[in-house]
DNA sequence: TATGAATGAGGCTTCATTCAT
DNA sequence: GATGAATGAAGCCTCATTCAT
């Protein structure tokens, strides 16, 4: 593992356990077990590194979706499969998933950065969309569905975290799932 | 209005604009028109502040609340009436619903505020478990369900923040009303 | 003497020994026996302060020229009067002269510094004009004659201040003026 | 162009451009197009480099000046030669003049340097101190006269670099060069 | 109650320099 | 000769908080 991937894995760690803004570079450099000025090395400044974190985390996310995604059909099967592939990645990386959350709640991203992410997750919002299309799902704006899955699936996702044990209890899951989807089906 | 009331005003203000951390008291003194000596004067710190704030914001909500349930009955209209409560507080009140979707999202808070917060939503959170008692709710978790309440409840409430115009339109509402229903009804 | 005002002559000497890039905040703070905060309570930054002691330097440099100016008549008594002011002003302050010197040569100040130089400067300059129009001095381009002119006092003050006992040779001063005068006059 | 000139080259631009404390090693090596390390293969350290900058400037305009008094006999002209030479080479490379005048102006040069410099420039003094013993130039010490020679050599360069047509107007050079020797001649 | 100058620990970042390749 | 990742001391500045008035 690269000092530089030592500071990513460090620096999740403590964002998640401290805050973004209560973690200073310093702690950072020290825990990940290199010097100030390395981690200065391979990132700009600190907002740099933050942004740097989330394309990261966020590719790591789309990585086990489309991995997931892989094979299945059937409208509802496939929205099933990204939502397995969520809370099944966020229970297998709890912290990237707690940081994840805590950016999407917070953080001001780079427009470069925002930017990225749009195009990486182009297709999986493209499946959502057929959704509303076919009028499978309700007629409700689209930001607003997009808004409601995501927010459904952190609540999911972080309940599973806390109680790993419901992954291998397929009827509490189904009905998580069914939580999800009646919200979502017209 | 006195000093105090114009220093959580301002407080709210650039905490949304802002974030907590990167707001100085110094430039919450500065914009309130008072001096950095008097915020401590009425809060002995920053933190108790912010407390002050979440108290003094939540109240405001579950004021709202209290008065758009009282004389609702039945089970189904009593829970749309505070769903409708919400979303008409957050609109009413932009700034401090942000606010609030902030703190809940990131800020650790005082054990004292914390019981005080847990003390006044005590009947509103019965309400919520009558349902579930009742077999009205699906038989998910008490807490995953309070938690997928509020998730839905928030992205409703920012919706109609930054689209006013859905208050007037009751189909509109009713479709996202029942997005939130369908959710968690059995 | 007020804390602003030691930390404006400590950095002064410090600036003079050290130079302004050699010089950090933090030994100014030191030396002035004031904390690291109070110099940036006073001073929003660095380069704040530089200009800060610009201004109050070139101040007092006109308090004196204008002081000796007062009152003599005939052009070349008034040149000569200003000469003496700025070679005795400079053997009365040596730090305050260093300072200015190492600031024309080097430092770029503030636009609005700049602007308040130029209008607090704009009698003296009005009277060499008078010099150019006159046909007195050399039909030398403006500014030109302005660089020549605040050259040569440079240079006069400079050696007075490591030979003051010239200030009493009056023949020797003298000819250090007429030196001055001669690369002016037609 | 070998690497040591690129860097050398590139420094001059740099210090002139952003002064020297303000120009980072990182930054010329960049420019240059070389490595870091690159840098500090050819000087061993930041002072080495201003220092060889030093030298190798001086000894360029040295070479300008004894280029331009070979054959020239007589006082006046003499002196006027190397006059001319200086504000030539100035206008020819203004980058290296604004270089030395930085340098003149502010920079601690090493024992060496400063030891060789003076090596190089004997003939040129010992020229002026002719003037002085033959009574041409007025009684002013030494070193003052030294001075003021420089100083007003740097005025007429910088003119002439911002107004590189007054060296086609014989006329205004010759005006310019009388304010110079007016100043010294007795 | 109200003021605002003063504090100083601590944060982010820079940069000359080294050294293994 | 050439490279560039790594270093860590040191610089500038922020900011919650105190206290004398």
């Amino acid at each position: 593992m690269s000092k530089r991937d030592d500071i990513l894995a460090t620096a999740v760690r403590l964002f998640v356990e401290q805050g973004v803004e209560n973690t200073p570079t310093a702690q950072i450099s020290r825990e990940a077990g290199v010097a100030t000025g390395t981690l200065f090395h391979h990132f700009p400044n600190k907002d740099a590194l933050v942004n740097a974190l989330v394309l990261s985390v966020k590719e790591s996310l789309l990585e086990r979706i489309e991995r997931d995604l892989d094979g299945v059909s059937g409208y509802r099967d496939q929205i099933r499969a990204v939502w397995l592939a969520v809370v099944g990645w966020a229970v297998e990386h709890p912290l990237l998933y707690r940081f994840k959350t805590q950016i999407d709640a917070m953080v001001q991203l780079d427009a470069d950065t925002e930017a990225q992410l749009e195009a990486m997750f182009r297709d999986v919002m493209q499946l959502v969309r057929a959704g509303l299309e076919s009028g499978t799902f309700k007629a409700l704006p689209e930001d607003y569905l997009f808004q409601v899955m995501d927010a459904q699936l952190s609540q999911a996702a972080r309940y599973c975290i806390e109680h790993p044990e419901v992954l291998d209890q397929p009827e509490r899951l189904e009905l998580m799932f069914a939580s999800f989807w009646d919200s979502l089906a017209a």
